[in-house]
Formats: structure tokens, C-alpha cells, sequence
DNA sequence: CGGTTTTGACCAGCGC
DNA sequence: GCGCTGGTCAAAACCG
């Protein structure tokens, strides 16, 4: 596929509302352009500049990021694809010891606004830059939407209401426990319950409800699920803000530990009985992928260590991304380089007092 | 005891 | 009004 299909089928995509495909195609045009493995792009400190075409009567509102020199534009409907610059950078290994770079300047990982359809309805643009959050990084410069009016492009729109949307490499769906309430998912820095899933309409994968557990008072939530399109993204959709600091250490086992064994083996047991098409979509704690394979980084706030299968394949073409595994200590090396470098707000207890959820590893306080 | 996942039920918004 | 769909609730079961 050549540059003017891949961003044909990008503006496609973006029309469709299928936002990992935006991901998808855009990270596919992003490594036809040069940034693969042979040739590493360069770092957040050099501009990167990745655009996806849209209609060309549209008003073109390009959303420019700037981090560390960085810049990403969009000539997408102006809100339809953000780029959060924190997820570029750590795209880039941003913060990263060099050796470690190469790894994550292999992710693409952009924010999005669902919110776009706003933007694109009215004059007015409702797009503003949010100011960044405070405990989070602080050159985590979030940008998000808000819905200045009654928004009627999205069911689920409501005014006022904070989307940022966030896709990431998933592990690859296994034929008989991918998917649900058992998806595999890098877990951040924060600590979230589930509360519901709910099969998609059009999706074979349902899409788990989760809510921070972290405070009581707390209104953040998120949305896990794989992209219909692009089995290999997860799609992870953040609602509103914390309202309070990184979640300190707590009795992180109680209640897991029972979802990757017992309820595991018995839902394991109930799957490999069954043949229907709905095992694919139903709930499973544990995903039969080599969980060992992934590392327990925080998605919006660490970077996520992957790699190209190969230099050929893209996200769009079913190449994805793959994980790669990491052993542990150098997962905290990692983690270490993070605090000192980009977020010395953190402490070792948040950071390590958090959840792994994704992985074997057991995170503890020094 | 405090925390989790699972899952069916319930509710609200929307289109017909 | 009805059906569809997405989001949430809450009980049950379980774990450290």
C-alpha cells in the first residue's frame, strides 16, 4: 500500500470512527516513512511529523504538539486524532538510557479525542489545551477535548465530559481465551476495578468497564477492548480525571490472585467445552499468551517495551506489534530511569506499590 | 477484612 | 411504546 492509499484508507478510517484504525493506519504510514527499526527515527528532540489527510474541503485545524522539540500533526478533522505527546515521547524511549531507546521508539502510541466529532460539527473549535495534569509527568502535556455543547455525534458524549483515548499494542488474540474481562493489558500507575463488560455490537471483542479504586471519590474510568479492525491494538478509553495522588501500596493480590487461579482453571475448563465463536469474547482472566512476555509498564505514564515482528510488517497489515520480553530487573531499571528522569514526583513506593495486572511479576515496596 | 473478578439484571438514551 | 445498545449496579465467590 502506497502513501496516497494509506491515507486514503486513514481519512476512511477516520469517517468510520474506528479510532485504533486511525492509530493502526497512521503508525503504518509513521514506519513508511522511515520510521522503522533499520532506521530509528529521531528522538523527541528532532521534529517528527506524521499526517494523515482528510477531506480536502474540510477545514484543516492541524493539531500540533510540541515535546521536547517533538511535533506531530493531524490534517485530520481537527480533533479526530491527538497525539499525546508523553506517549510519542515515550514512543521515542524518552527519558530512557540509550540502550533501551531503539525499544520504544518502535511505539506509536497516540491519544485521541473522541470528542472530535465536536470540533468537526461546529465553527467554533472546543478543542483547547488542557493545562497538564498535576501529578502525572510534568512534560506530560495532555491535550483533550471537551464538549462545549450538547454532543449528539456520539451516544456517549456528554457535555463536559473528558475522553482521552489511548491505543496500544495488544497481546495477540488466542483462539479460545483472548478477549473480556481476561484481556491482557499493561497496567498503568493506577488502580482499577472492574465493574462490567459488555459484548459490542459489531465487535467480536467485548469491552470491559473499569473505575478507580484508588479513592472512593474518584470519577476516572476507563474502557478496555480490542479493535474490531485491528485485533492486535487495544483500545483504552480514559473518562474523566483523579482526583488524587498515585495510588499508594495496598493489598494488591486480594482478589487477583483468585482471577489467575481458581476462577481461571474453572473458566478454562468451561471454555474447552464449549466450541461456540463466543469463546473468543468471553470473559477469561488470564490470556494464554505468554504473559511473560509482557512487562508490567504503565501505559500512558511508562513506556511499553515492543518491537516489529519483522521490518516489513505495519500495524494496518496485521503485522502489529509485538511485545518483547524484558526480564524483570531490567522492567525496574526501566522504571527507575522514569522516576529519575521524568517524573520525580513519583515515589519507589507508587511506583512499585502498584498493580502488575498484565504480568507474572509480583510488584513489590522496597 | 478489604480487595478483586464475574456476570446477570437494571437503567437510560436513542431510533423507529 | 418498543426494541436495541451501552453503561452501571450488585450479589456471589474468592483471595491474602
Amino acid at each position: 500500500m502506497d502513501m496516497k492509499e494509506q491515507a486514503n484508507a486513514a481519512a476512511t478510517a477516520a469517517r468510520e470512527g474506528d479510532l485504533a484504525d486511525v492509530v493502526a493506519r497512521a503508525n503504518a504510514m509513521a514506519y513508511s516513512t522511515g520510521a522503522r527499526r533499520q532506521a530509528p527515527p529521531p528522538p523527541p528532540s528532532a521534529a517528527a511529523r506524521v499526517m494523515i489527510p482528510y477531506e480536502e474541503e474540510r477545514q484543516r485545524r492541524p493539531a500540533n504538539v510540541a515535546c521536547g522539540g517533538g511535533e506531530v500533526t493531524f490534517e485530520a478533522p481537527p480533533s479526530t486524532v491527538v497525539v499525546d505527546p508523553y506517549l510519542l515521547a515515550a514512543a521515542g524511549g524518552y527519558g530512557l538510557p540509550q540502550q533501551h531507546q531503539h525499544q520504544h521508539q518502535q511505539l506509536l502510541a497516540f491519544q485521541i479525542s473522541e470528542h472530535a466529532c465536536c470540533a468537526a460539527a461546529d465553527s467554533d473549535d472546543p478543542m483547547r489545551i488542557s493545562p497538564p495534569p498535576p501529578q502525572p509527568a510534568p512534560h506530560h502535556q495532555m491535550i483533550t477535548s471537551y464538549c462545549g455543547m450538547a454532543c449528539t455525534h456520539i451516544p456517549y458524549c456528554r457535555k463536559n465530559d473528558v475522553r482521552k483515548v489511548v491505543c496500544i499494542p495488544a497481546p495477540p488474540v488466542m483462539s479460545n481465551r483472548a478477549g473480556g474481562g481476561g484481556e491482557v493489558i499493561p497496567s498503568d500507575l493506577w488502580a482499577w476495578r472492574k465493574y462490567g463488560q459488555k459484548p459490542i455490537k459489531g465487535s467480536p471483542y467485548p469491552r470491559g468497564y473499569y473505575r478507580c479504586s484508588s479513592s472512593k471519590g474518584c470519577l476516572a474510568r476507563k474502557q478496555v477492548e480490542r479493535s474490531r479492525s485491528d485485533p492486535n491494538m487495544l483500545v483504552i478509553t480514559y473518562t474523566a480525571e483523579h482526583n488524587h495522588p498515585w495510588p499508594m501500596q495496598r493489598n494488591v493480590l486480594a482478589g487477583y490472585a483468585r482471577a489467575h487461579t481458581h476462577a481461571a482453571a474453572k473458566k478454562q475448563q468451561k471454555i474447552s467445552s464449549s466450541s461456540s465463536a463466543d469463546n473468543a469474547a468471553s470473559s477469561s482472566s488470564i490470556n494464554s499468551f505468554h504473559v511473560e512476555q509482557i512487562n508490567p509498564i504503565c501505559v500512558d505514564q511508562l513506556p511499553v517495551s515492543c518491537k516489529m515482528p519483522d521490518s516489513t510488517a505495519t500495524a494496518g497489515d496485521g503485522g502489529g506489534l509485538l511485545f518483547e520480553g524484558i526480564q524483570p530487573d531490567e522492567v525496574f531499571a526501566e522504571l527507575e530511569e522514569l522516576e529519575t528522569h521524568n517524573n520525580p514526583v513519583m515515589t519507589s513506593a507508587n511506583v512499585y506499590g502498584s498493580r502488575g495486572v498484565s504480568s507474572n511479576y509480583e510488584w513489590h515496596k522496597f
